[in-house]
DNA sequence: TTGACATGCAAGTAACTACTTGCCTATTGT
DNA sequence: ACAATAGGCAAGTAGTTACTTGCATGTCAA
């Protein structure tokens, strides 16, 4: 849990989450590439590498290999009822 | 929104808001108390005063003065719709 | 097989975070 | 006034984080 608030707390990981809501399957080129035109992220390989290694440590992207790339894949499900225990009604 | 992530990626906060969520008006010495008697967490006051802070910059806690005690009180607001933009159905 | 491509690994660094320590201010009760 | 109470401020420290740098590994195309 402790996981995924940290992840999320950094705004370029959220940026490659965005990325990744909007279009699945993208290797480290490809979001790298997208960071840098879309949002003028300025990261490096390796950095945004790092990133996605926060983000699948929180289960928050699932990767598998394809020949010489990797493919990134968002998986929204730590998100669901995350903050929920504090937006009760009582 | 980074402070707001940032906030909640503390376990210790995460309790100081459950326990907000659970009482509201809690002064720092009651929040402290309640922290070592329900959750056997040792922090010290400087510690939970400084937790309390961040807390306030992500205007996650409002306080008040009260003579001489602080009074806290959550404020869930922005945790509402805080990971809509990754849960979208597309 | 050779070179280009996509990524991984590991060490180093600067900045940040959580926490402690020590002292200070303000309020309340007697 | 005085002591006790509730909290604030600031410097220091150990650990963590984000990022860079340099090199290594694995894959594909010609």
């Amino acid at each position: 849990m402790s996981d995924v608030f940290r992840a999320l707390a950094d705004p370029t990981r959220r940026l490659i989450l965005d990325e990744l809501a909007e279009r699945d399957d993208q290797s480290l080129f490809e979001i790298c590439s997208r960071l840098v035109m879309k949002h003028g992220n300025t990261s490096s390989r390796q950095a945004i590498s790092q990133h996605l290694a926060v983000l699948e440590d929180a289960d928050l992207v699932h990767s598998r290999r394809a020949g010489r790339t990797k493919i990134h894949r968002l998986n929204p499900e730590p998100l669901r009822s995350l903050t929920a225990r504090w937006l009760t009604t009582h």
